[in-house]
DNA sequence: CCCGTAATCAACCATATGTTTAGTTAACAT
DNA sequence: ATGTTAACTAAACATATGGTTGATTACGGG
């Protein structure tokens, strides 16, 4: 793993600055998504990057740079898988639908960390977060919101609003990835012990719970108000 | 506030061990929920209850004990309410409303801090937690399976997995409740500024949601595999 | 080959924090 | 009144932790 992101432009390298910033990132990645950034001490981070904690400071200039550098590398690519399907001119319970799985699978393969540390933040009240970074949850809000915006006017939606469709969506999926170690010490407790759900059947579920939940009633039902 | 606490059976009290662990309860419950079991220092706790941080040691036996304490008195109430509705024997779907509803007030008044606390020690994987307080959440699990399942058996709901709705159903309300605080920066911060959604617009989204999303399809419709 | 510099390291420092302790005081029974 | 004890306090302690420093070393250019 270091030893082979340590392999340089030409060859392995005893010092490499950029391994070291990579192996830190990583290391950082998973503890502060598995604890927390008061749960973490940078010795910890250290150890499991293989690297003196002095080079906390050296590269990013202390715990609470590294933990920002990591918030933004991974909040980054979800922002930006959610804003290109945002975009997408397709019918809007489709585009839903997938973002669904997008979702799903950057959470699950690509970023595994990210709703741990987006739930954190949030939980923190964004204490931890930069200006720059506080708007990245908000950029993902509002792209939900346009979809479903965009669902509604089409009537392809029941007239429901777009913000409380945001929050039950992001945060029954958020919920779902970030409690994994909970839900399998809880379950794996139970007699007889229940196997726990995996992501996809979870995505799935999700996909036809706001399929058959958002769709516009039959035409000619009733329209309140 | 503690004054008032310390009126104890017959008169004010310059000593009242009560008063004390009621005080230390109050504060701890708070500042847990708002930073965290490592973010709060028994200095803060101390503090805050106007009492000395011995005291925690003295009444608690430790940090530790205190916050599981704590846990403990958050989490029955809900247990218990949450028990109590699923042993009803009306329609699940008009059980299932009234749970989120409950969730709603119990979440909102009584213990404004539980969606916090809960989500807090289950993205920490239960670690704070004794044996004998990590089976509450799977008596809340076991409690709404319970409802989906007897929906589902009735011909209610469509043949939904109770498990991944109970997921989805907790997920959503907790997450909304455990988060009002980030939701207010990040919509204050907007252009315009959004005004938050209030609690009671969330419980009926939802209430919503869940009754068109769980809904069996109209007689006759198709039956997949 | 040799030097300058970026990168690294071991040790140190200042501070914060959970707990302990030794002493003090108020309530109450007698 | 007084002795006993639970309740309380201030100070001390031990440890953990984030950050700094000054020396050291490997790499690359000359």
């Amino acid at each position: 793993m270091t030893s082979a992101a340590r392999i340089g432009s030409h060859r392995a390298r005893r010092r490499d600055a950029a391994a070291t910033r990579e192996a830190l990132l990583a290391a950082g990645t998973e503890l502060f998504a598995e604890r927390g950034y008061d749960g973490v001490p940078v010795a910890a981070i250290a150890q499991k990057a293989a690297v003196n904690k002095a080079m906390i400071n050296y590269h990013f200039g202390g715990k609470r740079n590294l933990y920002l550098a990591i918030v933004s590398a991974t909040f980054g690519e979800m922002v930006a898988s959610v804003e290109r399907l945002a975009a997408s001119p397709r019918p809007a319970p489709e585009v839903l639908r997938e973002l669904i799985a997008v979702v799903g699978e950057i959470a699950t393969r690509r970023h595994p960390h990210f709703c741990s540390m987006m739930l954190r933040e949030v939980l923190a009240g964004g204490k931890h977060l930069d200006p720059a970074l506080i708007d990245k949850p908000a950029r993902i809000l509002g792209a939900v919101q346009r979809i479903v915006a965009r669902g509604v006017s089409d009537g392809d939606f029941r007239p429901v609003d777009p913000l409380l469709t945001h929050l039950s969506l992001v945060g029954s999926l958020v919920f779902f990835f970030a409690t994994a170690r909970f839900r399998e010490r809880v379950l794996a407790k139970r007699r007889p012990a229940i196997k726990p759900p995996d992501a996809a059947a979870y995505v799935k579920h999700i996909q036809d719970l706001l399929t058959h939940g958002l769709a516009a009633e039959r035409r000619g039902a009733r329209r309140g108000a």
